[in-house]
RNA sequence: GGGGCUGUAGCUCAGCUGGAUAGAGCAGCUGCCUCCUAAGCAGCAGGCCGCGCGUUCGAAUCGCGCCAGUCCCA
């Protein structure tokens, strides 16, 4: 990227000055300037360089700005300003040829290959399959699908997978629920369990067991569990797919059980000394590796925790030769991290191979009145409700728009009422706007010939050079992303792009009676359809053709 | 009591691996459609970047302390 090359320019004039021979670690920036006048590339290797060497950074810097050698030709000028930034004008002919490389990547455009050779397994969701997604889930839903989307276009070999818990206490409440909710269909007598799950859904699920499977499903208690939870996963599925968000995996919990993974595991942290009696439990020694305190696998009563199964299925991650695992977890499970870590260390593994966004909760609130989120009391509203009312692409993007270390307070009344002014809908007009002027030219019998063949040179005006400078950006936001697993970023600079492609429309003619600029303006326009339909679909946004 | 996250414009949030005039959307006000879609553009107004101290040539950004909100654990 052209950040690297100017880095390798700064570098060897700072070399060549011969003022920083002694200095063993010198670190400097690359960046682009807030404001234009300060050019497109600024450094500020003078200002670092000035108290390691103990002379004035002004100075520094003209001595850097001398040595400079553009070998490449495509720093138009540079300017020293103060206190010590060396500032970088690139030529318009350094634009150009972005645009010719765009359209020769097309699809790939936004491609890097940082990640490659390495194999990221991300988990993400992983909902319990005893209810319907909701709000929260559709958080990770969308932000993890993107991350996903963009992880793999930095070439890291990924997988993902969703942790299907359909094991313990809360799928037996479930069943039961279930079971119930059946007899009661039938006309007997129930009696409900305690903490049952009350939601409609418990009622349509027995309906539906009933009805592919006749009463006597409710006696075979096995079958009755798998169905039932299997039902509801194919409910998760579905869903899922209409958020268009799909998992490479579903990892189930019971077959930890099945294959023993949960007791081999607990024999080898026997055996490596980090598990110990304590009454009749048995504990983890987690607290050795930074847990406040040790956590229970076997409880007294020889029931392995959920802890027990969490950490086998760690294992087994890395056992399938991951070198990194992503894992997406509400917040409300923070507590929960240093336990993990702390087993992981226990199995002798790289903790630093475990990676855990921390995504802040959602509050659902109708007006500014909070909407309680309980699977158990029946009332809530599902994930599935909510697209059919606000659609996927609003309701992607619009969780896109925030870090996951927000909080994020989702106004369902706004979303619905601002539908129209949301800044997805800006961001996608953009899209059609340049669909239409593509269709017009067709309507002119103008084709357009490839970059090969078009003057780029007449493309000098600043809204024109403006929109190549923010499609050149895409490349160094997919490695930010990348990089710091912030895929919110992706709206942020759709939202730029689009800003700068509707300043451009509003300025810019791009079908005139002029042919050989309209070609060039097809160029660019090109370009700018590539970019931004890319970006739109590591979003899993729809770009439409017109509004 | 301990910990995670947050505190930036009236509202919802970006920016936080330190940079030169702090941004967007919504809400408000003023202009702009005989011309590729006005779901747009241009402009105005709106900010002790929670508070204090420190580090630094330079702090919304880093460190410490405090205050507030939220969640988790006790």
């Amino acid at each position: 990227m052209i950040r690297e090359q100017i880095r390798q320019i700064i570098k060897s004039a700072v070399s060549k000055t011969k003022m920083l021979e002694k200095v063993k670690k010198f670190e400097f920036s690359i960046e682009r300037p807030r404001h234009k006048k300060y050019g497109d590339w600024s450094t500020n290797a003078a200002l670092i360089a000035a108290p390691l060497i103990k002379k004035n950074p002004m100075d520094i810097a003209q001595a850097i700005e001398k040595n400079i050698d553009d070998t490449k030709g495509f720093l138009d000028k540079v300017q020293i300003a103060p206190p010590g930034f060396i500032n970088m004008f690139f030529k318009k002919d350094w634009y150009y040829q972005v645009i010719e490389r765009i359209e020769d990547l097309d699809e790939k455009f936004g491609e890097l290959d940082i990640g490659k050779g390495q194999k990221v397994l991300l988990e993400y969701v992983s909902a319990n399959p005893v209810g319907p997604l909701h709000l929260g889930h559709g958080r990770w839903a969308a932000v993890g699908d993107t991350l996903a989307n963009v992880l793999r276009k930095a070439s890291y070999d990924l997988k993902t997978e969703f942790y299907v818990n359909n094991y313990g206490l809360q799928i037996e409440i479930f069943t039961a629920s279930v079971k119930a909710a059946a007899m009661e269909k039938l006309g007997r007598k129930v009696q409900w369990p305690e903490n049952a799950y009350r939601g409609k859904y418990i009622h349509s699920i027995a309906g539906s067991l009933l009805y592919h499977y006749g009463p006597e499903i409710i006696e075979q208690e096995d079958e009755l569990r798998n169905k039932a939870y299997m039902t509801e996963l194919e409910e998760i599925k579905a869903t899922l797919k209409k958020a268009k968000v799909s998992f490479d995996n579903y990892f189930e919990e019971s077959t930890l059980h099945e294959n023993k993974n949960i007791e081999d595991i607990i024999s080898s942290l026997l055996k490596k000394k980090e598990a110990y009696k304590k009454d009749e439990a048995l504990l983890l020694n987690t607290s050795k590796h930074g847990d406040e305190k040790d956590r229970v696998l076997v409880r007294s009563n020889n029931e392995s925790t959920y802890f027990a199964a969490d950490i086998a299925y760690h294992q087994n991650k890395l056992e399938r030769g991951f070198d990194k695992l992503i894992n997406i977890w509400g917040a409300d499970h923070h507590g929960y991290v240093a336990r993990v870590r702390a087993a992981i260390i226990a199995l002798g593994e790289d903790p630093k191979k475990l990676e855990i966004i921390l995504g802040q909760l959602v509050n659902l609130k109708k007006g500014s009145k909070p909407v309680k989120m309980s699977k158990r009391t029946g009332e809530l509203i599902t994930l599935d409700d909510l697209i059919d009312e606000v659609g996927v692409d609003a309701l992607r993007y619009t969780f896109l728009t925030k870090s996951t270390d927000t909080t994020l307070d989702f106004d369902i009344d706004l979303v619905k009422e601002q539908s129209d002014k949301n800044p997805v809908y800006y961001v996608q007009y953009a899209h059609a706007r340049i669909c239409s002027i593509l269709k017009f030219a067709k309507e002119k019998r103008l084709k357009y010939k490839g970059v090969k063949d078009v003057n780029l040179k007449l493309l000098k005006e600043e809204g024109e050079i403006d929109l190549i400078k923010v499609l050149e950006e895409f490349e160094e936001i997919v490695e930010k992303i990348a990089l710091n697993l912030t895929p919110h970023l992706l709206t942020t600079y759709a939202n730029k792009l689009a800003t700068s492609f509707h300043y451009f429309y509003s300025k810019i003619r791009v079908i005139s009676e002029d042919n050989n600029l309209s070609q060039a303006r097809l160029a660019l326009l090109n370009t700018a359809h590539i970019t931004l339909r890319n970006v739109l679909s590591l979003l899993g946004v729809s770009a439409p053709e017109k509004m």
